[in-house]
DNA sequence: AATGAATGAGACTTCATTCAT
DNA sequence: CATGAATGAAGTCTCATTCAT
């Protein structure tokens, strides 16, 4: 019993280890270009070793994806639902996400190249995943809205819409901070950001 | 001479005809999973002729997409400079993208599947193209965001965020409209991504 | 008449020019990474034309050095018949075997490459012809020989050995001013081969 | 420790009979026209497994080369080290070489066939390493010759010159034998070769 | 007769996966 | 359970040759 529990830990100490040494390479180089000789010579272990873990070189990659996402989708949501009123619910939306992103930078860069949509020739497994995250997260900020809306904090428009288009600003500047590497961390960028979404960019009309 | 010329039309329009097929395909399955068998076959030309016409399979790929890329740029810009007023000018700017999305779907998969980042071990070409052409019509747009200030438009916060954010509502648009596949065009969607970013999502505060 | 009398005349024209520039060629990268395509571009006609003059490229190789070849032996024979003592003729073998590769450097380079033994998959014309040309060489050597022997100049051995000596004498200073590449021409080793052929090596056993 | 001795062993072993079976093909049909897959199954093994022992085909080629040219130098310079007076060093200089021909006959063929002086596009290193070989064996030789000289067993000529000679003495009753291929082994003209080298073939002038 | 674009067979090489040790 | 050598399918690209113009 101790000794299968020990087992079970250093099972998912190793299968961590070589998911950690992975991303790193995969996040530099692609699905492609990223060889499971690599992948085994990086993380320690022999090549047969890792296929003790994972079925082949997709699943690999897939299950790092997906885990990480999930991750990153769970800390959003924690944080999220314990907030207590809905402009902190936005505002941790957003800086939850960004908050991840400067912390998995070799991570996002995955994204910013955007493989894996398709790996092998039928499946679509990725693919299939990383639409349902999306529609998920999208319903989840929706959610928001339709709250923020109840409250009168937003107007009453289409409240998916307007979870698209904060996703989108969300995006945007994860992208834009990604590309340009500003020295100024991404985190210091969610007041505007905001500020934009909430209020939008036209002039102020001078009242009477 | 005329017989050059000829041939010069020839030779464009085979070349053509290649590009074509092949962004089918590779929008289909990606750069990787795609064999420049599959582009001669489906193109009706010798594998051997595919390479009068392009250096190796990472030429292909790369000129098929700058070239789309550079016409939809110059698309959007030539509407955009051609517009009179400022608010037109921002209306086009989404309005065209999106026109271009809707006629060019297939293309425009391959870049929510984001692939070719990455292709040939040192080379970035690609990448450092796609980054390039971000960076250049972020510019473009931060422009437009210049004027409208000075026309007191638009608020005088920087003009680059604005820009980025805007550029993020439109491609956050176009993605939600591939991904979902909605009945209605998505430039029926014009109208309400501008309300977001010039008015923003928060309730009119009711004016004493 | 007169009409193909000039059309005789500039086909040969022609077909010398291509197998000039295809020497050069084949003299610098050897029969497999010679392309028909520089060859063409070399002597200034289209690959098609090629194969007007040649059935292909394994041909246009094959006559190049057969016909160089035959150049190389008729003077070196023509040279020696002429020589009215065998001694003369001796040394007329070497010097204009010597003095055709002073002229014809590049071809020569063909055989210190060596290469052409076996072109394509069955055949061996090629290969055949230059062991039946070294044979007949030889013979020729060792008629010469022969003769000496009767005139009593050379001794009663082998003749045939005797020609083989003297012929690998001549190449290997061939072969050595090519690699070495001195100054001196090779031309003026004749006199130094021919008394090591003639007297040997030994040092002379003082006569009572 | 004495695992990996092991496994140092077989793969030694494996490498060997890859050569081995390489050397045949080669000598056979030349580089250009011996593929990995002939050689593969020749020596048993998939093709994939020859990238394990070796780059690629020009690495097999070169080394297969390069191992047995190193082979044969060795062992002619080990036999004429170990010979006590120049004499038996200038015999055993010819016999030891007859003997390894002899005893590699496929090998040599690959010589007379010549191939191999350049094989990829900007690539001499087998060229270059042969020439190396060439002018180091002469250098030997010299040695030997100079020796001679001070014994007074040989005249006082360039010795260089004569080393040359002696070397060309050599390969050419060598190219004569594999083409003739005669029944009498080579190393039965050991002695026909020496005496040309030593005395030449003048007819002893009657000594009054 | 001359052209040169098109052809496509076939070579080399890579690398995910397996399996005997 | 770990190992890593062996496997071989499959992809890219070259280039001699053909043939319509």
């Amino acid at each position: 019993m101790e000794k299968s529990l020990r087992k079970e830990k250093e099972f998912k100490a190793r299968r961590s280890e070589i998911l950690k040494e992975a991303e790193k390479i995969f996040a530099s180089k692609g699905f492609y270009l990223t060889t499971m000789s690599e992948i085994a010579n990086a993380s320690g272990f022999a090549i047969g070793t890792l296929y003790q873990f994972f079925t082949g070189k997709e699943d690999l990659y897939t299950r790092m994806i997906c885990e990480k996402l999930e991750k990153m989708y769970s800390e959003i949501r924690e944080t999220v639902n314990n907030s207590p009123t809905t402009a902190e619910k936005i505002e941790n939306l957003v800086s939850t996400h960004f908050y991840f992103v400067e912390n998995n930078v070799d991570f996002c860069n995955l994204f910013i190249r955007g493989e894996g949509a398709t790996l092998s020739k039928g499946k679509t497994i990725l693919r299939d995943k990383m639409i349902a995250d999306y529609l998920n997260h999208i319903a989840f900020i929706e959610n928001i809205m339709r709250i923020g809306i109840e409250e009168r904090l937003i107007k009453a428009v289409e409240p998916r819409v307007m979870a698209c288009v904060l996703f989108g600003i969300v995006r945007v500047f994860i992208y834009d901070w990604m590309l340009t590497n500003q020295e100024a961390p991404l985190s210091s960028r969610v007041g505007c950001a905001l500020d934009i979404f909430m209020n939008g960019v036209r002039a102020e009309v001078p009242q009477c």
